[in-house]
DNA sequence: ATAACATATGAACAGTTGCTCATATGTTTG
DNA sequence: CAAACATATGAGCAACTGTTCATATGTTAT
């Protein structure tokens, strides 16, 4: 924040600043792993469907019912949410129940209400 | 986590469970604008530019150069993050220098790495 | 085994997104 | 004022996303 010079005249960065920022980048794949968490958390949809489960683990079908959608919409959502490892599943008899994977949901959600509430 | 029941069965959902998940859930306007803020956070791009100013203010030139794109399409982007309130900016003659605008940012993008490393 | 129920999944299609390219706006200098 | 530089922006397009629809899979009860 202190360090600060003539960066862009004939398009030419600070040296320094930029080699020091480059160093502190987290590898490429970390940066695009965080981006795909985000997307997930970046529909309405899922995110209804989180908040849902916030309460207690529901199956497809009251998921499906509490935020009036379809069956095949709900299942469709809920295997991107597991593949992103926010959600897990466990059958029971013709019953498959979804609930959260741990309470990093809970907090990175938290941290964005936290934002848009100012 | 303790109450359930059965909900399925004819595609009636447990009514008391479904009432009190609906009480709890925030307005849809909440949650359209956590979904807006979240997407922004799902792209590489926009986590890199917001990696980038973990570090320092930087103009445009700096930015596109450190991700080495285009100087449209980093301003693009930055545009993106600016109507998301994650930056702000200020005019320096010829040259706009990009910030972060707070700390939530920084909480955010953390919890995310938290839960990609396991 | 067959029917009924709960969930999962593939294809298709409309809507959205992020880039490029061209050009416009804003600022400083000669 | 014109030229040069830094940034912003609109149009266009290829790639991606989220839904619906039809159908498949898995489970239970008869």
């Amino acid at each position: 924040m202190e360090v600060r010079a003539e960066y862009c005249e004939e398009h030419h960065v600070h040296k320094d600043l930029v080699d020091s920022v480059k160093l502190d980048m987290p590898d490429e794949e970390s940066l695009y792993d965080l981006a795909e968490l985000f997307k997930v958390f970046g529909d309405t949809t899922r995110i209804r469907i989180l908040y849902v489960l916030f309460e207690s683990e529901l199956c497809v079908c009251d998921i499906a019912e509490l935020l009036n959608m379809s069956q095949s919409a709900i299942s469709h959502q809920l295997r991107v949410l597991k593949q992103a490892k926010l959600v897990r599943s466990r059958r029971e008899g013709k019953t498959v129940f979804y609930f959260l994977a741990d309470d990093h949901v809970r907090t990175i959600i938290g941290q964005g209400m936290d934002h848009i509430n100012e």
